[in-house]
DNA sequence: GCCCAGGTGTCTG
DNA sequence: CAGACACATGGG
């Protein structure tokens, strides 16, 4: 059995993280199971089924199924990035622990972190999928359309999908979209971009060589479909950029409401006067409002 | 029936 | 530049 171990950094708590991520039974991209996450990474020749749980203070990476040989440095990184291993929350720990909104959460949810999507077309496609209906819906979509063109591994019985991609999606007939549900409108911005990505006229690494948030979240803004709302969602949960701030959301505007106990939805506004502490930090504390709006 | 969902683009005054 | 509206469907 093929295995690998990640080390972990201060400020991580695993099992917050499996929380969030078992969020919902709707999900098709992942399964938290036995306190371990499994989920497939694509690989050179297809796609290799991995397991990660915690093993004293590191990751345990395990390969279910897929290829023969090491786990891929390629699905080894984008766990670092699903958990957002890379980065020094002790600033943020440090910024939030005087703000009257963030200081509970960050001390409920303490080792949380930004839950990532590394694959552009992936988180870009799920802003799409999202825009204006609720969750539940939205992942009945998603399953869908995966099951529709994305790759999968069989294990146990069962098939393991991931995110298709740009070509795969460029080539599914309108039609067929909306027989899955999608809105004309969806259909077209999600046909949009597949065709766009599938050009290479946009990629992740094209997107980043830019450097500069501005820049990248101009390039984003640009693309039919994309707002500022999947624009900054996009920056946060793909791109990582720590103060991405989608402030128009409506679960930051239910969390804000849910935590300060007011009567109706605080305007932008009052949004941006709540967050005047939080600047580095505004998507890392947007995605814990996000997690106090779950139940759990 | 009505309003809101992890909004966006378009049109109008 | 603000405001209205269509878009598709489901849950409260």
């Amino acid at each position: 059995m093929t295995e690998h171990r990640l080390s972990l950094p201060p400020d991580f708590d695993f099992q917050a993280c499996l929380v969030f991520l078992g969020r919902s039974d709707k999900e098709v991209l992942h399964r938290v199971e036995d306190g371990a996450l499994i989920r497939p990474f694509r690989t050179e020749s297809g796609l290799d089924l991995l397991e990660i749980r915690a093993e004293g203070n590191a990751l345990l990476v395990r390969k279910l199924a897929g290829s023969n040989g090491p786990i891929s440095p390629n699905a080894l990184a984008e766990i670092r990035e699903i958990f957002d291993l890379d980065r020094d929350l002790a600033p943020f720990y440090a910024q939030m622990a005087a703000d009257p909104v963030m200081a509970p959460l960050v001390a409920q949810y303490c080792g949380l972190r930004l839950i990532r999507i590394p694959d552009l077309f992936e988180a870009l496609s799920w802003t799409i999928i999202g825009q204006q209906i609720n969750l539940g819906f939205a992942y009945r979509m998603k399953a869908r359309l995966v099951a529709e063109c994305g790759p999968s591994v069989t294990w146990q019985g069962r098939h393991w999908y991931s995110f298709p991609d740009p070509a795969d999606v460029a080539q599914i007939a309108p039609g067929r979209l909306r027989e899955m549900q999608y809105s004309r409108q969806k259909s077209d911005y999600l046909l949009g971009l597949a065709r766009h990505m599938a050009a290479g006229n946009l990629s992740r690494d094209a997107l980043e060589q830019q450097g500069g948030f501005a820049a990248m979240e101009a390039e984003l803004l640009a693309l039919r479909g994309i707002g500022p709302w999947s624009a900054s969602y996009t920056m946060m949960k793909c791109l990582g950029a720590a103060d991405a701030f989608p402030i128009g959301d409506a679960g930051l505007h239910n969390a804000l409401k849910r935590q300060l106990n007011l009567e109706r939805k605080p305007g932008v506004a009052h949004i941006r006067k709540l967050a005047t502490g939080w600047q580095g930090w505004r998507g890392y504390a947007t995605f814990y409002l996000w997690r106090s709006l779950m139940s759990i």
